[in-house]
DNA sequence: ACTAATATTTAGCTTTGCCTAAAATTATAA
DNA sequence: TTATAATTTTAGGCAAAGCTAAATATTAGT
């Protein structure tokens, strides 16, 4: 596997799971900043090696190899990006082009190892799940906070748009990946809820509780 | 820079400092698995670049831009293969291969980051001085334990070849990279030493102190 | 149903980094 | 010193992955 192929079916995987459907020429030259022709050429590539069903004119769809290949890229990323975070102390928003890098490296023992170090985590620092060893995701539907009702409890899993300020007001709230939020009351005109975390209770806006993803089981 | 310009640079590096003088174009092929004519096309494609002094049949210097620019490589591929060693713990000899992946990663920050991660250290775990930000190579005489003699200190900077069972040993002795080791005294006829680690005093055989590199100030 | 617009593929070219074979240079040794 | 050996460079090609322009399919609007 090139890295340019490895970059291809990471980004069919993402787009069949947004589009629910077979994955265009041209949406896929869109994602990856390249021309539709180069896509094609690809395209019949990964098919000859069965990554995925590639039927002129009407678009691709990943094998079942092809989706185990993608998930393991994709595995390999988040991974990255909680190292990133948790270990070197970036900004959830200033992980992403280098995880796009490290991704690509191979060594399924540094995997193993580096999943270990990080205590096996099941999302990444913006929310999204991290594909176990087989490619499986746990489809744990993230939403945000702002769904919520009263008596809801969510584990934070991420951010949606991530402003340095936003950040530094989770980080003194003490809310980060992982922690649990439990909704104790929503005001109904405004959007503003009661939430405690931890032993503290207090008031998040509508503009803050929009910007929080979490997930509930 | 691209993946081979930095490969072709970093070996570049190395075989100056062991033959002391240019490169020729057959040294570095054999070290880089090529063929000659390949690495011609690079030379002069690195002259170009101002990397290096290129005259033909008469091999190659590096200048002032691609020793700093090799060095730091140099500095990436031991900063990371001190992260697989201390914190991923893997094996000293296990490293190589993923650290040799990862020295081409972008970014300037995540190895500011890495660096001060690790504690700034100053030796990977083959005993091998990281140069700094700057290029610039502490160059400690790195040194076999068994050269040492009576009253010398030298610090634990890496092994020359690792067995698991010689690295269980260290481990059980609770020497590894930074540690201090005093030599109390030398047997002349075995070559075996007296030597001190922490509080501990022990005797080593000549073998054991013939696969320790120690540097000494 | 038919034309216009859009999407996709094909053909042919470029660059990077490698290769082989042949030519040129330098080193060696009788 | 001169022929032979070894080294290095050049010339010409190949595969990967991209691009442009032209050809071909599909979709949509009337």
């Amino acid at each position: 596997m090139t890295l340019a192929e490895e970059n291809y079916l990471k980004t069919i995987f993402h787009l069949e799971r947004k589009l629910k459907s077979e994955v265009s020429t041209n949406a896929l030259a869109e994602r990856m900043q390249t021309r539709a022709s180069s896509v094609t050429d690809m395209m019949q590539k990964l098919a000859d090696k069965k990554m995925l069903v590639y039927k002129k004119y009407k678009g691709v769809q990943l094998t079942e190899k092809g989706k185990k290949a993608a998930a393991y890229v994709v595995r390999k990323h988040r991974l990255w990006e909680v190292f990133l975070v948790d270990k070197l102390k970036f900004h959830w928003d200033e992980v992403h082009e280098i995880a796009e890098q490290m991704e690509h490296i191979k060594s399924v023992e540094l995997i193993k190892r580096l999943d270990a170090f990080l205590g096996h985590p099941d999302f990444d620092p913006h929310g999204d799940p991290i594909p176990d060893k087989d490619g499986n995701i746990k489809k744990a539907e993230k939403r945000l906070l702002s769904e919520l009702i009263k008596n809801q409890i969510g584990i934070c899993v991420g951010v949606k748009e991530s402003s340095p300020e936003y950040l530094q007001y989770l980080d003194k709230k003490k809310i980060k990946i992982g922690t649990k939020i439990n909704v104790l009351g929503k005001e109904f005109f405004d959007g503003s809820m009661m939430i405690q975390v931890g032993r503290d209770q207090f008031f998040v806006s509508k503009q803050i509780a929009e910007n929080l993803y979490v997930q509930t089981n």
